[in-house]
RNA sequence: GCCGACUUAGCUCAAUCGGUAGAGCAACUGACUUGUAAUCAGUAGGUUGCGGGUUCAAGUCCUGCAGUCGGCACCA
């Protein structure tokens, strides 16, 4: 007989072998139903695993995080024993559950098109119900059994000697599995795969590359319903499509790719993002500069960018008796700045600031609409300061992020403090000195600052370590917005220096901070947060006036967009001979914030008759309350819901 | 860069087995003179991404290239 202890503390005795299934069947057969699997002593059990000694246990059911990762990683076994079954030559990878699925890498010709009869083989593989059993097997065994598969048995050579080899076997399928799984085939009913891709094996360029199946399994239809819902409304708030839609920015083969076109409507929003930033850097002190968009390559090499990055710069241009660069980053520039006289320890922190324009040759593969482009604009910022004023101008910056996440409504997801990676001596800069106190003092101020984070091994740049702040998207991509980076190279590079208060020399340090980035990788964000209904003070156009009948309302209707100019709120004047409803559909289209109607009852009482975008109902205001309705809105930043959400 | 898919009018999409490229919206013209999500009629709009091939005949099949998308790798 064994104990076995349950979260509330009490003590049961059992048989000696007895499973999670069977003990959760003993309380009630709804709670055996529900239960996905369990803690035995800390360790994660398959509800048919047999207990052999005295345990603490805690039953895993549907509701818990944990059981949809359960689910989702045996729906990848599922997949994988359909795969072998269609394609008997397949040769397997890895198939882990994944935030909203799962996947499978395999070495199969596999393409989009037999995604539906792999599905159908799933679910022929459902119905027969077939028990999942685990098992402990030795290393001999395990490389015996699955001595076809070249791609297992990597994975069991790595697997450490004092470790167990486990194998999950369902019907005539066996995979090496550390688990867990859910019981029988049976509980995986309601799933659906959704795409195909390539990826490298071991996530290694060098390595072969393996077909990706992606899919998603839930306990309820209604669940994944409701997360396909979910996949549709992410292709209505994609920013291309709304960009395209809302003519907010183009691409064009012949101007090259990755080289965005801001439209009229897409340079307006960016204008407003552009002054807000360079007004609230000057609030704190920063000094804005203009540099060249290019470099010499010299100033690259100086830097070290030319030997880190140069596969990723567009080729020089070989002139008379220079070679020049379009210029990656911003950096060697304002150090220049600073080399440009002498500075003094009263100098500091000097903090240079600028919109940078600035080109990148990235991969063709990595494009993707404003997210990733070879030619953007940076709101960069490089600090010069002391090391005694490291931590207050980290919290001073840390301050300024937040403040501009406030006011565009944008939410922190983690913070990561990016490190090197240690053994990759190619990718950083060797000086373990340098790079400890630096990661150190990051450390240090993170702490300071209250600020939860986690460690990134080999993140960091060639230079220094950073602190990224990264955030999700509306299409659930992950992007680092902000980043604030330590540099004690870049000042030994160019030899920068002030005179201390000894009348010495002394080394400042470099801080280099991102704000929000890109100003075309914000503004793709933006588009997928606001659903492309920017808030009043970034829209475009901020009030459509549409008079009841061009021909009587059209002065009234002058007058009006009179008042509105004269408070710098952008507008049009619709004087098109349309019906109101054919107007108003269009400019609720356009998702312009406001629409105002001017009739008959407006010039009588001189008023404004208005609607927001997404709601239904329309007010009817005097022209003054109207602006300062306005105006109140721009000032405050105001983002608005809508009806329907 | 790699794997896969896609590319037809300004936009969204049709076109059966290889057999005369078509619709809605937008644009333009005209009528209607409008009170909160599409008034009616007409006109124009195409080297089907670009090139090569197979065929009596190619939007459709084969092939090369380009671009886009979904991933992977990369991301100072």
């Amino acid at each position: 007989m064994i104990h076995i202890t349950f979260p509330d503390g009490s003590v049961k005795t059992y048989e000696k072998g007895i499973t999670l299934a069977e003990i959760a069947q003993s309380i009630s057969p709804s709670l055996r139903k529900n239960s996905v699997c369990g803690k035995v002593n800390g360790t994660l059990y398959d509800l048919n695993r047999p207990i052999e000694e005295d345990a603490e246990i805690v039953l895993i059911t549907k509701q818990d995080p944990e059981a949809f990762c359960v689910l989702n990683h045996s729906a990848a076994h599922l997949l994988a024993q359909a795969v072998k079954r269609l394609f008997p030559d397949a040769r397997f990878g890895v198939g882990p559950a994944i935030d909203e699925g799962f996947y499978y890498d395999i070495d199969a010709p596999i393409s989009e098109s037999d995604l539906d009869r792999i599905e159908a083989e799933m679910r022929k593989i459902v119905n027969e119900a077939l028990d999942v059993e685990r098992r402990v097997v030795s290393r001999e065994e395990a490389l015996q059994m699955f001595s076809h598969d070249p791609y297992k048995l990597e994975l069991i050579h790595d697997i450490p000697e004092e470790q167990e080899i486990t194998v999950y076997t369902q019907g005539e399928f066996t995979d090496l599995c550390e688990g867990i799984h859910i019981g029988n085939t049976k509980h995986i009913q309601h799933f659906k795969l959704l795409s195909v891709a390539g990826a490298y094996w071991r996530g290694k360029s060098d390595n072969p590359m393996l077909t990706r199946i992606y899919g998603t399994a839930h306990f309820t239809k209604e669940s994944l319903e409701q997360y396909l819902k979910v996949l549709e409304e992410r292709k209505e708030r994609d920013h291309k499509k709304l960009g395209k839609d809302l003519e907010i920015f183009m691409f064009h083969p012949l101007v090259g790719q990755g080289l965005p076109i801001y439209l009229p409507n897409g340079a307006k929003i960016r204008q407003q993002i552009e002054r807000y930033i360079v007004d609230l850097e000057e609030e704190y002190g920063y000094l804005h500069v203009y540099t060249p968009v290019m470099g010499s390559v010299e100033l690259y090499k100086t830097s070290g960018h030319w030997e880190h990055y140069r596969e990723d710069m567009f080729a020089p241009i070989e002139m008379e008796n220079d070679a020049l660069v379009l210029r990656p980053m911003s950096c060697p520039h304002h150090m220049m700045i600073y080399k440009s006289k002498l500075r003094s320890y009263r100098d500091l922190p000097m903090k240079l600031a600028e919109q940078v324009i600035q080109h990148r040759y990235e991969a063709s593969g990595a494009l993707n609409g404003l997210e990733r482009v070879r030619g953007m604009t940076l709101t960069d910022s490089h600090m010069f300061v002391r090391l005694d004023q490291i931590e207050e101008v980290f919290r001073e910056t840390l301050e300024l992020i937040h403040r501009v996440y406030q006011d565009f409504g944008v939410e922190v997801d983690y913070y990561r403090l990016s490190l090197r990676d240690p053994d990759n001596k190619e990718k950083y800069f060797d000086d373990d000195n340098m790079w400890n106190q630096a990661e150190e003092m990051l450390r240090r101020a993170l702490k300071k600052n209250n600020i939860e984070y986690i460690e990134a091994k080999g993140e960091a740049a060639f230079y220094g370590p950073k602190l990224d702040i990264q955030i999700k998207t509306a299409m659930g991509h992950d992007i680092t917005l902000s980043t604030i980076q330590l540099d004690f190279l870049l000042p030994e590079r160019f030899d920068l220096e002030y005179v201390n208060e000894q009348g010495g020399r002394s080394r400042p340090v470099v801080i280099h901070r991102g704000l929000i980035g890109t100003y075309e990788r914000f503004m793709a964000y933006l588009i997928e947060m606001y659903k492309g209904a920017f808030p009043l003070w970034l829209a475009p156009r901020q009030v459509d006036v549409i008079p009841v009948n061009p021909h009587a309302h059209l002065d009234y209707a002058k007058e009006v967009a009179k008042r509105l100019k004269a408070h710098r709120i952008r507008y049009h004047v619709d004087e098109r001979d349309e019906k109101i409803g054919y107007k108003i559909r269009e400019s609720q289209m356009k998702k312009v914030p406001y629409s105002i109607v001017l009739g008959d009852k407006e010039v009588e009482t001189q008023t404004v008759t208005y609607r927001r975008y997404g709601q239904k109902q329309a007010v009817t205001v005097s022209i003054d309350e109207f602006i300062d309705l306005l105006r109140y809105e721009i000032e405050h930043k105001v983002r608005h819901q809508r009806d329907e959400e």
